[in-house]
DNA sequence: GAAGGCACTGGAAACGTTTTCAGTAAGCTC
DNA sequence: GAGCTTACTGAAAACGTTTCCAGTGCCTTC
């Protein structure tokens, strides 16, 4: 195509086809244009190559048709899921996407919004640090911010989020139905997600006159097996795990296998994202699942109906999650055959 | 920090530092001012709470600092790790990164290449189907590609692969050592690395003696737990699958669990990908791991030297895997305890 | 004390677009 | 046939930078 070293610019097609560069300009914007010069337009467009500059274009409108997305890691699957999504709503919109990893670390977030403001894009999608979230409202960034998983009560921006008390508790009510008692619960320490699944769980005890037993962790699998390794060595050894994640969960399994008990009746676990391997390990991991397909879709939605109506008060939309029952929580062999509902206490 | 409502340019600053806009721009890209001024044009940049506009800088500058990745899907681990790798070493780099999924679509990979090339990218890192394979090279980009994963052997481009004959080798070797015989081969059927990883499987089960058996899938778990379950029904049922990806690896596993049949001594498997479950189904499942996270750098690495010496001939870049033993292909039991094997043929 | 060099500075020209504005020609209306 | 539209077209002014070029002082050097 393109004969020259040069790439083509918009002059250079005007120029092959004998009109001024506005023409061409609306020939690519679709603008009024006779059918004749169209014509000899997109010829000259095909001779020379030409492919519009985006930067230039960027500049010009003032448009930066660009969207950010800032999550912890990319590698946690719940995130891969949404970044996924985000990006297929977003270059459906002609928009891109710009992907950033914050590692739950403040610093690198604040690094990134800055970079974000240097990009000019239209909007961000967010899922912040508690730390990152308590400073937002005194940010004044100049594009509209929607959240995604973690949430400030305050909520100054739009957020979508799973009902993640809802969501905790249902994971207690089918351990307890299932005819577990002592229920433990493993939370991350980094977000707010880690709370409110932490309050939930909370609550859930409390209405069925069970004692809460929460630990808070840094989000590996590593911590989750530590935690569960020393905890069943305790007086309260647990019955069953509550964790708030798919890290956790994976260190709950490997605690089980290192301590030689079977789940669930050594240990029952149920947790949070139907990754598709949950299915496959052990007796199946009961987990709560969540949409995260409409999570991400939501999130690009809801960002959309900001930017027209900037002034719109801001909206927080719950989703609810699904519990996916499998062999992890099958129902308590009977307090009977189990000498160790005795031991402690 | 911003009062108006428009973002402030450097123009701006220039004004309230009572400077040229060419000395706020040299404060910014550390030219030669002096201290006095320089001091005076940083208050300024605090004082309007200005950030730099990338688009006009990119224009201007005519460096995009943008690289692109185009990988089929960011869900599948492997291109999620990879792709990790290759934004740390971008951002480390001061440098964006644009990223494609292209779902293993011909089309959607055009599309994507197209507006790389809107975009004005330095260089390009590109897992691409086989049918772009071939063309590739006829395509005139202006810019460097990187392969990754996958590779023509007739390579005008950069590339970094794993050993995909010897890994899938060393899995046969592996099994067979083991006491298995009967060895199936599940590859994709869209990619050069299933073709490779054939080659290798192939290559191996001959230097044994052994008949290969080999079927090539759309790549998707379904599509290996169907296949498996046909042709466990078969009258030349197998004693091991070799999967060429982690999505197989899956599809045996539920295959295996739908027949009834326990891993590995109603059906030993090993594959790809040492993702962290794989550690935790079943008895642990046999694997390859690639060294992803070299992958994801070495891919950058070469693309920045191929920056820096656009003439040097193409370099190829094949790293080895690791093969990590598990459970799932622990040694056969002993021919005449299985009365299954003299039931065919 | 003139000439040259050094260290900094500002004006203005790019970069590749889009968009405003002012034309021009043709077709209608009366 | 004058006056109005209508439908298109091109020149030129942005957009926010970087960078070239030409100063302007001031210090050396002879």
């Amino acid at each position: 195509m393109s004969v020259s070293g040069k790439t083509a610019s918009i002059k250079d097609v005007a120029l092959a086809a004998g009109v001024s560069v506005a023409t061409v300009s609306r020939v690519l914007g679709n603008g009024p244009v006779s059918e004749a010069l169209r014509k000899r337009v997109e010829d000259a467009v095909r001779a020379t190559g030409y492919r519009p500059n985006l930067s230039a274009r960027r500049l010009r409108s003032q448009h930066s048709q660009t969207i950010g997305l800032v999550v912890s890691d990319i590698r946690n699957p719940f995130f891969t899921a949404v970044s996924r999504a985000v990006e297929d709503a977003a270059y459906r919109a002609g928009m891109r996407v710009i992907l950033c990893n914050s590692d739950e670390n403040p610093e690198r977030e604040e690094l990134y919004l800055r970079l974000m403001q240097e990009e000019r894009i239209t909007g961000l999608i967010f899922a912040p640090t508690r730390s990152t979230l308590d400073r937002l409202d005194g940010l004044d960034l100049d594009f509209p911010v929607v959240l995604i998983d973690r949430n400030a009560p305050t909520g100054r921006h739009d957020a979508v989020v799973l009902d993640n008390p809802r969501a905790a508790a249902m994971l207690v009510e089918h351990l307890h139905a299932q005819g577990y008692r002592r229920i433990a619960g493993l939370f991350g320490n980094t977000s707010t997600t880690g709370q409110e699944r932490h309050d939930g769980y909370r609550a859930a005890m409390a209405a069925r006159g069970l004692t809460p037993a929460a630990r808070f962790l840094a989000p590996y699998a590593d911590a989750a097996e530590e935690a569960v390794v020393d905890w069943m060595a305790e007086s309260d050894r647990p019955e069953a795990f509550v964790v708030s994640n798919s890290l956790f969960l994976m260190g709950v399994v490997k605690a089980a296998r290192r301590l030689g008990l079977s789940i669930p009746d050594g240990l029952a676990v149920a947790g949070f994202d139907n990754e598709p391997w949950t299915e496959l390990v052990g007796p199946g991991l009961t987990v709560i699942e969540q949409p995260v397909q409409d999570i991400g879709r939501s999130a690009m939605a809801l960002l959309f109906e900001r930017l027209e109506a900037p002034d719109r008060p801001s909206r927080r939309l719950v989703l609810g999650g699904t519990c996916i029952v499998r062999g992890s929580t099958a129902a308590r062999m009977a307090p009977v055959m189990n000498p160790r509902l005795t031991d402690a206490d």
